[in-house]
DNA sequence: ATCTTAAATGAATGACGTTCATTCGATATG
DNA sequence: CATATCGAATGAACGTCATTCATTTAAGAT
């Protein structure tokens, strides 16, 4: 029914052959290019086969579709932020040690703004979520939290009476936040006071004592104890610490 | 140039006139119903028409876009949801206060998680955010846990040392993580351990102490301060309350 | 009965992502 | 050098939708 035959040939330009990995890679620096320039939803995919100096369905070659692409953009680039991280090993102390997680996530965020707008807003909500640099990132940065928290507990410098995975929701979800206020141009981004605000808190929210509440009682307990001993010395008033 | 006229004027049905307001919830229940169904995604303008019974241009005449109907109908969607919420006033104790603003969250992302995806996953990157129901919602749970903070800043409950705003952006982001787990089907939903759970480790960190230390030592204190009264009744070695 | 006006119509349009029959060019083969 | 082969590249056509707007219709006013 549709005769759908090109008939006029004009031979344009002699296309260039190149090796897969060339074309492939020239279209994901078009792609990236033009998301830094235009975002996500107004990023057409014409623009980007124009910039690669291909036609539009040479994309479809290398790519299952227009979010394939993206995500794989977002990985690379997400990808190059992740080298320049310092390595949480060479950090001491819990407090530190949370601290500095969240601070490598905001650091990233505020360092590539479009990068952060491209993976939290536009690429996130992905059916498919699993494939999403997202995940990827939040897998990988849930390890190291749940790392650090597990060897607090075992330590007994953390209390074991709150999930570990509800302490990462609780770092991962106040950067996001954040984020999406610094995104949408609201407040200013601190990002060493972010972080220690996270980092103190949930240090402080978890950090046990030896009589079972919470902060560093060790001074008073051992005090009141000595004055306890003296007033009654055969420990008949005490309080009743064992009893039976 | 083009010829836009229906010349075979079969005359359908007699368009029954109706006031605006009942064409306009016409199309709110049609378009509720229809995303409840499918998705935001999935949901076809006329999909909606043809269930609210008009044509897809009539709905043109009522919204501004399909954005724009999206938005109304979440908020209603949402406003019937805080109706159903017990007062926040009626609720003592600053642990408690907290644990009930999480749960009230919780429990209508629980209650309705086709609305909770809608708002979170599809409305929430609204170029023009401040409209959204999001964000009206944020901005009402916002002001009450400022108040709650700040209470408990001022009578000397909390510490002030973070900003009451980082404490929102805790409790909303980790809510908010938690519901995208929930929404992807990962793990479980218990409303009451994750609003516990956040409250405590909020109220842990943020508990101000009269040694600068964090826990609940009141009674601790006062048992200190009689028995140190006892044994020295004129208060030469008592701990330095007030010196000079 | 006729005029006026706003609501309703639905075909046309435009914007995009995606497809696919066809063409092109490099390499292998005789 | 001529020819066959095969994958890469092409770009016009297509399908899906949101959106527009010239035209029609119904209800109230005169």
């Amino acid at each position: 029914m549709t005769a759908r035959s090109p008939k006029s040939a004009a031979k344009k330009k002699a296309a260039t052959r190149l090796s897969s990995d060339d074309r492939s890679a020239d279209i994901l620096a078009a792609a990236r290019a033009v998301i830094a320039e235009k975002g996500y939803e107004k990023t057409l995919l014409s623009d980007i086969a124009r910039r690669a100096g291909v036609v539009d369905g040479t994309i479809y070659r290398y790519f299952e579709n227009k979010r394939d692409l993206m995500v794989k953009v977002a990985q690379i680039w997400f990808g190059e932020q992740l080298l320049m991280d310092s390595h949480l090993e060479s950090i001491a102390g819990t407090q530190n040690r949370l601290r500095h997680l969240a601070w490598r996530t905001l650091s990233i965020i505020q360092r590539e703004p479009v990068l952060a707008r491209f993976m939290l807003m536009e690429l996130r909500p992905d059916p498919n979520y699993r494939n999403t640099p997202f995940f990827e990132m939040n897998r990988r940065f849930t390890h190291e939290m749940l790392q650090v928290c597990r060897e607090a507990v075992e330590s007994g410098e953390f209390l074991s009476d709150v999930s570990p995975n509800m302490l990462r929701d609780m770092l991962h979800g106040c950067i996001e936040h954040r984020t999406w206020a610094f995104l949408r141009g609201e407040g200013d981004f601190d990002v060493d006071e972010v972080a220690d605000g996270i980092a103190r808190v949930i240090y402080r929210g978890m950090a046990a004592r030896p009589d079972g509440t919470v902060g560093s009682l060790d001074g008073l307990v051992r005090r009141l104890e000595a004055v306890t001993a003296k007033l009654d010395p055969a420990g008949a008033n005490a309080h009743p610490k064992r009893r039976g």
